[in-house]
DNA sequence: CCTTGCGTTGAAAACCTTTTCAGACGGCTC
DNA sequence: GAGCCGTCTGAAAAGGTTTTCAACGCAAGG
């Protein structure tokens, strides 16, 4: 049985009201009651009943995070920064993750809903319409096709802005046919990376193979058996993140093809493996984690001050990042 | 202003009380008002309110993970598996972190108390003796010192005996001179990893240098450069994780000193990357996603039961992958 | 001296659910 | 036909907090 805040309240000689006042700074209290009660505090480690106070339409203290999954660097990453707020707000985070399931959508926002002062959702592969999580908390969207509709925050990255500008570093160093390897194909982001590189490829009038693909390091290795087999093989490929393309790098070296000499390599996101692999990789940098930051500071401010009539509906810029992985093409 | 309980016995015409006896089913009920619950509980979209259900001292729903930190593929390959569970139990996961500081623990464990049913905890810095949170509820420690007096649950990994298994490895192909990568001084793992590498060498009759370093890519990076400074250089190392092996293949070879010709390399963990490096690492498998899958499936367990007197404290043997990043020292 | 008002306080209501308690009702046994 | 039992039901209490409301004492103002 825990200590409540009549415990306090008795041992202080005061009235649970008081004890209220003086914890939540309210209203004015005698000073020395105000000392009683602080003694009494500390005396019982009397922390409030969490339950109790949100019962009332308290905040929480949570926010919740849904993500489609949490596997990887990038998503690490991400939390990593979310992580860092909230904890400095005193919020905690409640993860789930998994919802490629429209199914799984909803029972996760079921369970999330009225145990959290604030939400944060990535879901690439779905339209907030299709979340129907009405307007019962505020929300921020980060990586989700904006809705237009509705009054929601979000913080998007520009992946076909970033993609295009790898695809212009190639075509700039004189690669005349690109192969990229594809992302999932229902999800949003991929597909922007996608046309971004596509558009800038066909833009320039070079040539380009589009190849099935991932987001994992096996994904990449398999579309290196596929471009090693290819008889008219592409001088440089992009890739839709980091890891296919360090997997892609693996299997293009099995293979005895040198990179860049023989192809140059483009990766997606900048996380630390692409750095230190080698050749370290020339990609594009997705500020995972600061902005992991300022969506859960979006989250909490929102909670705090009540809806807007003009959310942030940002779309972060992405540099390239030109390392050792992209060269000129040899000519034949 | 949700729906509430007293909403739905209106629509059903039945009192509160029947209807959570239907919701509970916690008692028989009339066939007939239990359809009319039913359907009022649809129409409405009932849910009911967790923080009144808790303040009743109900299962909260919630499961504390406490962890060191949260950043690369190991945690979120535990953090995968986790989740994996925990959805399945209609659970959700409540997460904090980075608390190598006591202070930043007790306020971590002040904040997820109450609002959980059962707690996973990783401290490798700490023992369970110094985090103090009594026995409040459920806890489950994975990858932390073993306290013999509580009744906790401990799910280790054998960190020694897979280093051992390592180190035996790169002695009996002939290594006679090697190098040991060490991890965060404070850690707990790393210091049974170094302890397991350094027992079995000097027990083989090996020399043995300990550089400084640490679990991320740089750390291992920054060992390459001392490494590539010896005059008396080892033909083989060992390191405290994946990651720094990783930063440290990358920083060999830019000195062009050939791995494994020149020198073994071995890692710990077997992360993904470790498979797609190349040369693809020789490293210890942690069965890490698996250990968060059973700790969870623990803890849930624990929560559901009640204490048990013969909790599980288990040590998980671990393996040694040979893959291409080790090979006898060439002679002189 | 009586009112007004301020600063401070406690009682009680409200939040939403689960659970206990007692009652109603029908059917059964003797 | 009386008593009993079993099944089903609703009223009410309990859980811990915040907040409203009324009231208290006391000083200032009329």
């Amino acid at each position: 049985m825990p200590t409540t805040i009549r415990d306090v309240a008795k041992r202080a000689g005061v009235s649970i009201s008081t004890v209220s006042r003086v914890l939540n700074n309210t209203a004015a209290v005698n000073e020395g009651k105000r000392e009683r009660v602080m003694e009494a505090v500390r005396a019982l480690d009397y922390v409030p009943n969490p339950a109790a106070r949100s019962l009332l339409g308290q905040d929480t203290g949570g926010i919740g995070v849904l993500l489609p999954y949490v596997a990887g660097e990038y998503f690490s990453e991400f939390l990593t920064g979310m992580d860092y707020v909230a904890k400095d707000h005193g919020k905690f985070l409640l993860i789930s993750t998994s919802h490629h399931e429209t199914k799984e959508w909803q029972a996760a926002v079921r369970t999330v809903n009225r145990r959290v002062d604030g939400l944060l959702v990535m879901a690439p592969q779905r339209t907030p319409r299709q979340l129907n999580l009405d307007s019962w908390a505020p929300t921020v969207f980060v990586n989700t096709p904006v809705d237009p509709d509705t009054n929601a925050e979000f913080l998007n990255f520009d992946d076909h802005g970033g993609s295009a500008k790898a695809a212009r570093h190639l075509v700039g160093l004189g690669h005349r046919h690109l192969a990229y390897v594809q992302g999932p194909e229902a999800a949003f982001d991929a597909s922007e990376r996608l046309r971004g590189f596509a558009d800038t490829v066909r833009g320039a009038g070079g040539r380009l193979t589009v190849i099935k693909g991932g987001f994992e390091q096996r994904d990449g290795f398999r579309a290196a058996e596929a471009i090693g087999t290819m008889r008219d093989r592409p001088t440089a490929v992009g890739c839709a993140n980091d890891y296919a393309t360090l997997g892609l790098l693996s299997g293009l070296q099995q293979q005895g093809i040198a990179v860049p000499e023989d192809i140059s390599l483009v990766g997606f996101d900048d996380l630390s493996p692409a750095r230190f692999s080698n050749p370290a990789l020339t990609t594009v940098n997705v500020p995972i984690r600061e902005t992991g930051i300022r969506a859960i500071e979006l989250v909490i401010r929102r909670a705090l001050d009540g809806p807007t009539d003009r959310p942030v509906q940002e779309v972060i810029p992405l540099d390239l990042i030109v390392r050792a992985s992209t060269a000129p093409p040899v000519k034949v």
